[in-house]
This record gives C-alpha cells, structure tokens and sequence, in this order.
DNA sequence: CTCGGTGCAAAGCTTTTGCATCCGC
DNA sequence: GCGGATGCAAAAGCTTTGCACCGAG
C-alpha cells in the first residue's frame, strides 16, 4: 500500500507538532501506528490496525494502540465512529473532508456523503440551546436494491468522497 | 412514577401483535419489562433498568432484559441509540415524535431536538445513492457552557479556536 | 405435554489497568 | 538518570451463551 508522501509529511509535522504542545515524548511506536493507520483506505477497527502491524512483524501491543488513537483523535488526525454496537471503527481525517455516512443496512457497506444544508440545522441548534458545537455525527441506515448492492463499490466509489452538490 | 393509561394501552396492544406475528410467547416478564420501560422518562441503559426492576422485587434476569429489549427494539417500541463508547443507551418510542440529539461534552447531558429540514437531505442521499432509508441518527457533540456543567468554563477558549468547517 | 422462555452463572469480546521494564528527553 | 511510555497479562465492563428448570399454549 503506498502512502502519499505530501500527506504524510503534514500528518507528521501535526503529530510533532501535537505531542511537543501536550509535553508527551515522540516514541517511534506512536508514529508507526500513525504510518500504518495513513497508509489504510477507509475504515478500521483497533483490532484489525493490530493484526496488521504484528502481520508486519512490528513489535507493538493493544494497549498502545489504544492509547495512540486517543492521541491521534484528539489532535483530529483520526475520526472515531460507533457505528456498531460494541467497536468503534476509525478514520484517518486527511485528506478528506467533513461528510457523514449512509451504511447499507443488507451488506454494511459505508458509502460517504456530504450536504453543507446540514450546517444550518447546527446553526439553529447552537441559537436555540446555547451550545457550542464541537462535532456531529449524521448516519442513514438504508437499503439498497440487490443489483445495487452487488454493484456496491464499482459505480458508487467514484463518488463517495466528493461533496454530493459539486 | 405514574403511567400514562392510554399509551400504555396502545403500546401493549401493538406489542402482543408483533408477538402473535412472530409467534412468540406473551410472558408476564416481557409485558413487565415493556411497563417498566414505559414508566420511565428520557435515556436509560440496560443496567439501570435491571437495577429498577430488582429494586421493584421483581424477578428478572439481565438476560431477559437483553432479550426483550431486543425485541421492543424490532417492533419500533424502543429506540436503541449508541452515544457513547461501550454501553447502548434505549428510549421508549412513543408518544416521543421523530428526534435527534444534542449531548454536552463535559456533563453528558442530553437534550432532544427536531429539524424537518434533516429531510430534505435524507432525500437527496435516497436519489444520489438509489437507497432506501429505514432510520437515521444525527448527535451533535457540544458543550452547554451552563453554570451547572461540571466543566464549566475550563475548555471553552479550545472550542472557540476550532471550526466545524475546515 | 412441548418446547420456547427464563434465571443464573460462565464465557466472550472489546477496552482498561497494573506493573516491571524500557527509553526519550 | 528520571519519569513517561511500552509490552504483557490480568482485570473490568457490557453483552451473549449454555444449561437446567419453568410455564405459556
């Protein structure tokens, strides 16, 4: 899996940047799991991001993991979802941009999707409550036709990062 | 904690529908269970609601209670929301219209608002994507900066820093 | 009477914690 | 060298499962 080298640098200079601010130590560890979570498409689940770097003989427990991706939430290089009932699946959060996500309830793909409109329900949110809001989190459970679902990926893929009014 | 006579009614009638169409059985447990539901105001968690119901003398085990709720949940009585990390938090469906939520970062307080426009994008991701939505989930995660939040004030000049628009 | 449902406890699974060791600073 | 970070394993916390008994149909 070759990783873009550009996105990569920033990602690292945001780390750095994020682990000297908070006084925390630069353990190599923490930009392996970084590298590896960069290098992945789509979405994860800690103990998949495990497996793979053990598969890649790289010496590094759950327990670090765990504690890396608090990290990399916090400085907003990764995004945690809770799709699911018990895991939380992950996000690298660069290059992409704000969307939300429509998981087909019949084969749980996720298909990404964006509508700024959504900003002006926040709006209204923050006005009416007095809150400052700090994230969302907007999720349809749908399902699609079977010849949908089997073309799932080869026509929809093309446009699952792009913003559905460009 | 008084019980609304004809919601009551109206929910018990409904559920031993769903239980004559399942062909399942009417057990004095699920209807006690469904009553405790109903009894109750606002987000529960599983826990809690074992902890009322033995609390009441009332013999049940947790396993029932997952097993119920289960069902309440596949027959539209109860809604299952997945706030936080581990736990599922449910709520009764009726006589509550459709919803979403707005819960502080600090206190976890959960406040319940509607925004008819949400359907304006439910439809554009149906003729976008060819899905059919069953059911969606929009949280926006934010601080109440009330007097009372049990952080009040310590974190507000990080929020303002950032911007949900990137 | 049947066999689905229940209570109880044990097991399962994800995540957190304790502790000795390691290593960034 | 100090104290934070790590690996490992045990523990914690929510949920599911196995099993013997109960009771709805």
């Amino acid at each position: 899996m070759a990783l873009n080298q550009a996105v990569y640098e920033e990602v690292t200079k945001i780390f750095k940047s994020y682990l000297e601010r908070k006084q925390l130590r630069k353990t190599p560890e923490r930009f392996a799991i970084m590298e590896e979570i960069y290098s992945r498409t789509g979405h994860f689940d800690v103990e998949s991001l495990y497996i793979s770097m053990k598969n890649k003989n790289y010496r590094v427990s759950r327990a670090t993991v765990y504690n890396t991706l608090d990290l990399l939430v916090d400085c907003d290089l990764v995004t945690r979802h809770q799709f699911g009932r018990n895991i939380s699946q992950f996000e690298k959060s660069y290059p992409s941009r704000q969307h939300d996500h429509l998981i087909c309830t019949d084969c749980n793909k996720v298909v990404e999707f964006c509508d700024p409109r959504l900003y002006n329900t926040q709006k209204m949110v923050e006005e009416t409550y007095q809150f400052k809001v700090i994230h969302h989190s907007l999720t349809f459970f749908a399902s699609c036709q079977k010849e949908n679902c089997e073309n799932f990926g080869k026509n929809l893929a093309v446009y699952s990062q792009r913003s559905v009014h460009d």
